[in-house]
DNA sequence: AATTTGAATAATGAATTCATAATACGGAAA
DNA sequence: TTTCCGTATTATGAATTCATTATTCAAATT
């Protein structure tokens, strides 16, 4: 039998909130009306307060006293701090992954991997950008290390927003596939130092290549 | 003139139980009654339910459905998780240091350093570590990235109620200082790849050193 | 005696109400 | 016309109220 999980009505709501901003349908910068989400979700003001504090300390959501809540905006410099400490754990899901992972584990980030090759080919760019999230996912699964998790999944979170436009150059492509060829040797040999090296340096050309969208503002 | 900043009613409240459970008045795995929180402070339920939530999702508490908040209880492996992402996020905090910090900073460093060795030299343990935070505070403010030292004082926060029965023996704290003079032949050289690698191996052993206080469950 | 059932009590979840601060608007003065 | 001031409106902050779910404890049954 499987057990029913009460789920609490603000963290409901924080998720669709969630979905909202990552969709964009609420933009950063943009007020948030309590009145006027709580009637789209039907929910009285207490539950949607509570979820709005929740997402702003989840740095998704500000709060401006006496002034209500916004989007928070997204700088150059902020993604570009967010990216670094995401490099940084993605590092250390690396080298911890190293030392849990199974021949099963390895044997399917291999399967990733080639599938990921087959994309990158064929030049099929969205569905390479998702096996190659798979794959870090995997990894960072690996690290058995919720913590790590946690904190990675929230500045991920503070991200997706960002559209990439999606105009990876032929060289910037292939410096990230080159990187996943020796992310897998490294992982193959369960080499948790390199591995964890690699993938430092590796989130860092994602940045530049994310080509800011209109929904960064400068400064 | 100094601004007088608004702050919430619930930014306060979570101040104050965030002290209650530092200094060990809440202890882990107690329940967090509502209304007896809320007469100490002096507020109503509402405030008091926010503050909650957003401690929630800072790991400080957790949320049982229907039946209340408890503090988080800590286990060793999960203090151990802690600890190695603060420690990936240290090593960030000193690559990133060494490409900001000016020689005023790297000045002051030194003196502190210079204090702390005293403290060492006299055996004085609590200025010691005083002074030893002081360095990695000042470190950390110099990575000019504020998403990191969001996350890494969100993660200092969760351990600080751990009371570290004070007995570093002589061998580690010898460790912690050699670890030490490196960090500083590494930041008057501003080689942030090194001082990286010193602190991230640095804080391993405080780990180990934190035998384990009263406060920690097993699972 | 131990376990189970059920009523009484207490606590939590959520909606509502009240108080206060911010915003919008309109008229008066420069 | 523009700016300033004051009122009306709206939105937020916080307390209160109501509903629902746990918990407690006593009685009954095995």
């Amino acid at each position: 039998m499987e057990k029913i999980q009460p789920r609490s009505l603000y963290l409901e709501v924080a998720d669709r909130i969630r979905d909202l901003i990552e969709q964009g349908s609420l933009l950063p910068g943009e007020k948030i009306a309590e009145k006027a989400l709580c009637e789209t979700f039907g929910v009285s003001r207490t539950p949607l307060r509570e979820a709005l504090k929740v997402l702003t300390s989840e740095g998704l959501v500000e709060n401006l006293p006496n002034r209500g809540s916004r989007v928070v905006r997204l700088t150059r410099r902020g993604v570009k701090n967010t990216y670094d400490v995401m490099g940084a754990l993605e590092g250390l899901s690396g080298e911890l992954a190293c030392q849990h992972l199974t021949d099963t584990d390895v044997e399917e980030i291999r399967r990733l991997h080639q599938l990921m090759l087959g994309h990158y080919q064929r030049q099929e760019l969205a569905p390479y950008f998702e096996v190659n999230q798979q794959i870090h996912e995997c990894i960072l699964a690996a690290s058995n290390n919720d913590v790590l998790i946690e904190m990675y999944n929230n500045l991920s979170q503070r991200v997706k927003r960002i559209r990439y436009s999606v105009e990876m150059g032929p060289a910037n492509w292939a410096k990230a596939v080159a990187d996943h060829e020796a992310m897998l040797e490294a992982i193959e040999a369960r080499d948790g130092k390199r591995l964890g090296d690699i993938l430092r340096a590796h989130l860092g050309h994602k940045l530049e290549v994310a080509a800011v969208s209109g929904i960064i503002d400068e400064e």
